[in-house]
DNA sequence: GACAAACTTAGGTTGGTCATAAAAATATGT
DNA sequence: ACATATTTTTATGACCAACCTAAGTTTGTC
């Protein structure tokens, strides 16, 4: 076995990867022209020119054919968290980190084209998905807490909070976009929103799980 | 029409509840026999000898023939805050409900039997439809406070907050089921949790939404 | 007897799963 | 070194169950 193949991957693994991507680039195109239910599995495999179990083998579910950079939003809060500096308590590190988003816009946040917006509010299936997602990175938000504070159903009851704030102003953000506003303008909102989400939470979680110094 | 008719329903509508109660029985009696997802609705059809379409026609969803009391478990936290005192907080009004419920062990915290709550925690499906009910339940609440209040936004954080502790707790209730403790542990057990994640919360919107006297 | 509502029958679409064939990587024999 | 056999990975066609549409059929009501 030669260095080289290990590290490319070798033929497998390049077809393997042209193949995914075949499959994702034709399905979202159909996606944005149709809408998200209006395409069928087999329509994303009539057009990637693969067998229908190709595309269901790449992509487990349809939904996750829409929604990218997955593992990214889930592990987000509970990163952020993990990384926070001494003296800094779990609701002020997720309030600086969202500050710092709102400024760069990060599609985390919910900044997307008003294209993939429109696709995913008028898509049960996608709305539903992009909830699963909300859950488990609360899921792991509640794991980080619970794994640093010893009290699992304190740490639960703290990132369902915070997680809530974190989808509701995810929600706002998605619902300015579908409104018409340019992402500047929804930033400009935001920062306002955000504020005031932060500052209601910030008497019940200000001190909660303070990084020891 | 005669009164009498239009309040009892006369012999179609007794009929119609007999149906609608039959399929219910058969189905939820197959559910916790083999699992929810191991039985078809043609199976449930066969059992309550009714056509496949009339199944689908009473309960749409397969899911709803599990889940009951779904219009009382969303509307419950708007109507609980509607109707509370003069001088009284959402908040307040929302913990002396919780602790109202959970001394006479109300279903719509959690309070299921053993094997209702195994039938759901085994099924991706229901437990996907239960969240949906979470969901819904919080918009309730949020158009309540939202129409009281006037703040949209203030009112779907405020809501996303309370709705996130009943979450939390209901969760916390299913999971001590599974665990096989009985409903007196689990209630004694849960109202210090209550009390926990309330505390946490009160300091947010303790004063927030207060009837005006 | 006429009307309306509930039920049935039938067909078709979709997302997802299963056993199997094809292809690529690895091991083996000459 | 080269051809062949074995094993693992990837793709495929056939299939299942949920759900919808749209007719026809029975049953209760006036």
């Amino acid at each position: 076995m030669t260095t080289t193949q290990a590290v490319t991957g070798g033929l497998r693994e390049l077809k393997k990867q042209q193949t995914r991507q075949a499959i994702s680039d034709h399905a979202t195109r159909l996606f944005i022209e149709r809408g998200f239910d209006k395409v069928t599995i087999a329509d994303v495999a009539a057009a990637a020119q693969v067998a229908k179990m190709t595309v269901t083998n790449y992509f487990p579910r349809k939904e996750d054919l829409a929604l990218d950079h997955q593992d990214e939003f889930v592990a987000s809060l509970a990163r952020t968290v993990a990384a926070r500096p001494a003296g800094e308590s779990a609701f002020g590190a997720l309030r600086a980190a969202y500050r710092g988003a709102i400024a760069r816009q990060d599609p985390v946040l919910g900044f997307s084209g008003p294209t993939f917006a429109r696709m995913i509010a008028d898509s049960p299936a996608l709305t539903a998905r992009l909830r699963d997602f909300h859950d488990l990175r609360e899921q792991a938000l509640a794991g980080e807490l619970a794994r640093e504070t010893g009290d699992v159903v304190r740490a639960r009851v703290a990132a369902a909070l915070l997680a809530a704030v974190h989808r509701t102003l995810f929600e706002e953000t998605l619902r300015r976009t579908l409104d018409g506003r340019t992402n500047p303008e929804i930033a400009a909102a935001l920062a306002v929103s955000t504020e005031e989400a932060f500052a209601v939470l910030e008497p019940a979680l200000g001190d909660y799980a303070v990084r020891e110094v």
